[in-house]
DNA sequence: AATTGTATTATGTATGACATTATAAAGGTA
DNA sequence: TACCTTTATAATGTCATACATAATACAATT
């Protein structure tokens, strides 16, 4: 027998530990919506009983569940199940010394397609008030200096207005995952280029664009505005 | 002194568990650089005699740690630090029957952006082949009937295309992670509502966009293809 | 009725033992 | 010497038991 068909007729075997099988189990019974948000799960040592494992291994499973966001646990209530909170989970990986290069960039790109893509959803639920604050901020917007392209608080301050806008919570949060990013690369020194700044759509042409635009306009004007990033990105 | 000043002038005391600090100890290893990736962290005993805590404390720091992606173990090896796979990490919390309605429909509406805003992406990376694989995809394309507006095998063949295309693989995994949600949002009849399939952009007028267009016109070729479910979404 | 004390219960932590397995070392054969 | 096999070893994985801690419910007290 050759080793190919050797490994067309030979089933894998089942290197899963025991907590990766209690785990699937539990997230199985979710799926099969046994359980739903809100109720509670047995306790540890139900658990171990029934499933006849440890609760040491029950304990693992649950803080795994528990990492991810699918349950909450409280002392002497026990666990209930949860909706995650999808980004934050995520913000503790996000650790731009850890995470490497292409990673980082790729992270860049996504934010870039994101604010370009979010037009439509600005348009749709922009409030007056929004209006106010984003004039309030370009206002008080930094003189831009040779040295120093832009100023990052500033930056966060406009550009996270603007997600605020688009009324998604999870594209907010999206955004302040990935702040830490921002700041080591612009700290960094890894798209520290000169860039043109002429020619460019300002925070203030934005807002412009914002308030007697329409959503393709908006996706133009913020393509534009991004245009030194994009350039960082693609010139090599 | 009045509860407001009581308030004001006590400082909030640590609830944290001893797992917690642990882990924020490791963590901060990390922010300071002392560890990267591929390096080894110490054994279990180690640390747990360093840091005097039991060995039951270590583990559950490093289980949390190995579930976000920051290292990996091994027997007799012990852990390393790892460069996380930030949205795989997700795909295990993102259940749609447990994630509630605003944030499927959030997840959802991170999706249209996206996919409008990455195009400059797909002109700057698209390569010869891209585009034949393209037209054979959209060649393929099922009858469009009334019962069924689409067919969301091939809805996610052609836009995992795209995807592929913008060359991002942390993108590709993010449109990987939210395949579950799809298939939920269009079997739960969430928006199954019939839909004006009449003068919008077909698959194959993005591809001839893409072909001989540009990022400018792709983004509001997309924007018009994915109209039914910006109306889906916007007209409540 | 509202507050304070008390018992209970489930998770959190500690300890010690053994199981499992991947690596490294030792040994044997060509 | 080089390669393969066996054996030892060191780390994580699992088990069992005990105790600590904290949140709840309920009783007691004012």
């Amino acid at each position: 027998m050759t080793l190919t068909t050797f490994r067309e007729n030979v089933e894998l075997i089942d290197t899963s530990s025991l907590v990766d099988k209690v785990e699937a189990n539990l997230v199985k019974l979710l799926q099969e919506r046994k359980l739903k948000v809100g109720d509670a799960i047995p306790k540890e040592l139900e658990l171990s009983e029934t499933l006849g494992v440890s609760r040491t291994v029950i304990r693992e499973a649950l803080i795994r569940l528990r990492v991810i966001g699918l349950i909450e646990t409280k002392k002497k209530k026990g666990a209930v199940i949860t909706s995650p909170d999808v980004f934050s989970i995520l913000s503790k990986s996000m650790n731009p010394y850890i995470l490497d290069q292409d990673t980082l960039r790729e992270m860049f790109e996504i934010r870039l397609a994101l604010e370009i893509g979010m037009a439509d959803f600005i348009f749709q639920r922009i409030r007056p008030s929004d209006i106010v604050e984003l004039r309030r901020i370009v206002e008080s917007e930094p003189i831009v200096t040779e040295d120093q392209i832009f100023n990052i608080e500033h930056e966060i301050a406009f550009h996270g207005k603007l997600y605020e806008i688009t009324g998604n919570e999870n594209m907010k949060k999206f955004q302040k995952m990935l702040l830490p990013i921002f700041d080591y690369v612009h700290n960094s020194g890894l798209l520290k280029k000169t860039v043109n700044v002429k020619k460019f759509v300002s925070h203030k042409g934005i807002v412009d664009v914002i308030e007697n635009g329409s959503p393709e306009l908006l996706r133009n004007a913020m393509r534009n505005h991004l245009e030194s990033h994009f350039e960082r990105i693609f010139e090599k």
